[in-house]
DNA sequence: TCGTGGTTACAAAAAAGTCCGTAATTCACA
DNA sequence: TGTGAATTACGGACTTTTTTGTAACCACGA
């Protein structure tokens, strides 16, 4: 229920975000759409159950296209739309200021 | 224990990004240093529980300085490290992605 | 007694994982 | 010419783990 809607770009962008699990699916499509098997095996620690919800959830949040094509063994095919793609440089930002920053953060665990 | 250190930037980033607070605290600590209740006001749906125990994660992560003064009643503050306010603009690229892209993305809700 | 910035113990909710089943086709075997 | 196993992308029921929230308490000084 969390109070309907929130106004606020930034927190209606970071429920579809948060998580562990959506910046890392961006992470493995921004090099080329894939099939659900291969999401799996690029991220063998997500179980399939939870993979399908993320990327259903991706898929109506508007940055992953779906397409099922028809025959058997089905075959599934998932890629960035063209805001998922608008969105994949903002994310690298992310990583490089938490790499950048790592001088100027507390550094946490130096020596490990 | 999540596999210790994921080695990824933006995982780890999004470890200490992700959930409803942690921008949304960003959001309010731009405009300036804020002590623990003026964050509270700021924002009356955290309890006061998760707002410290978040506010202690943004620390160590070097994201938030706290600066606590001798004498009562306590007084605490809150504020912006050099490498936080970096990421301010990120999180800011975010949201106007998210906006912006409404119209690239399904839009969702669109009369309401 | 109130206000401040916490803490702890416990309850509730959300997220993630396990296990099993389904569809429709191809392939192996005998 | 069946029988059955494999494949792919899920769905549902259920359990476990993690995160959030609620309530009460503490310290201290005015």
């Amino acid at each position: 229920m969390k109070d309907v809607v929130s106004r606020c770009p930034i927190e209606e962008c970071m429920r579809v975000l948060s998580g562990r699990w959506p910046t890392l699916l961006l992470y493995y499509l921004k090099e080329r759409p894939k099939r659900f098997s291969d999401l799996q095996r690029d991220n063998p620690t997500v179980s399939h159950r939870i993979l399908s919800l993320e990327l259903r959830k991706l898929e109506e949040a508007g940055i992953v296209r779906r397409t099922a094509y028809e025959g058997y063994p089905l075959r599934v095919e998932y890629a960035l739309t063209p805001a998922g793609e608008q969105l994949v440089p903002l994310i690298d930002a992310l990583g490089d200021w938490w790499e950048g920053s790592e001088g100027v953060r507390g550094v946490a665990r130096a020596a490990e």
